[in-house]
DNA sequence: GTATTATTGCAACACTGTCGCATTAGTTGG
DNA sequence: CCAACTAATGCGACAGTGTTGCAATAATAC
């Protein structure tokens, strides 16, 4: 996974996605984290932890990413075809069990497959 | 379809998307209008249009918001769970025919389904 | 043609993400 | 433990995207 120097951000970022029941994205991860902790770097930091496969990325509304922990996936090969749901009242964003099954398709070579379910989540019905 | 007043700047967008094969962000109209039409005013149209269910907006990558006509799509209900294809090297998008079987979840109540394909399209697989 | 008001252009702004550069601080080897 | 190396950081500046208030313009109805 790269070169990693174990530095207090990185421990911060981990946690912070370790403790997380759902995803996150840079903004939330700002919220969450010590307030001197730099803008640059949580961007930094979210590149480089994707590029060494310990979390994915997908994009969900409003034009944010969000990130989460790899659990299923290896350095290698990764399975991000695995569906997100996001609830349109909190905005929170999850990632789901369910596998999509990526379509073949005639005129298109087709890699990956991004899933968004919109609705509500079960603390927002009530 | 609300109130629309037929000016230039309506049937230029309007234009653009009939124009088109595949789907366009704002970034891409502007491209395409003359240099002269305001990014306000294509972001406003863009809004007014989506609201009234004239054209429909997805999330491709990265981080671009966009819009295609609506074709089975009626006014009260839409049938947004077409998928689109988005091919990574020339980033090119397009509104599939193949509709999306709608997920039942346990917890949640799914409203809608965005399904981005991402792969090559026939054109930069040559 | 005139009145009404939707639409537009402009400028300013907020937000997100990136980059260069100097500084700080992990890590390695002795 | 110390010194050297360099990854990681903080900072400031910047580009791109999208929004908003307001005054000017132009499409529509009468």
């Amino acid at each position: 996974m790269g070169v990693h120097r174990k530095t207090r951000n990185l421990e911060l970022v981990l946690d912070a996605f370790r403790n997380a029941q759902e995803a996150l994205s840079a903004q939330l991860l700002m919220e969450r984290l010590p307030a001197d902790v730099n803008r640059s770097t949580i961007y930094r930091l979210l590149d480089r932890l994707e590029d060494d496969g310990v979390v994915h990325s997908f994009l969900a509304s409003e034009n944010a990413k969000f990130y989460a922990l790899c659990k299923e996936c290896t350095q290698s090969g990764h399975v991000h075809s695995h569906a997100h749901f996001q609830c349109t009242s909190c905005s929170q964003v999850v990632c789901l069990e369910q596998q999509v099954a990526v379509p073949t398709l005639n005129q298109y070579r087709v890699d990956e497959a991004q899933v968004l379910l919109k609705g509500q989540c079960a603390t927002c019905m009530r």
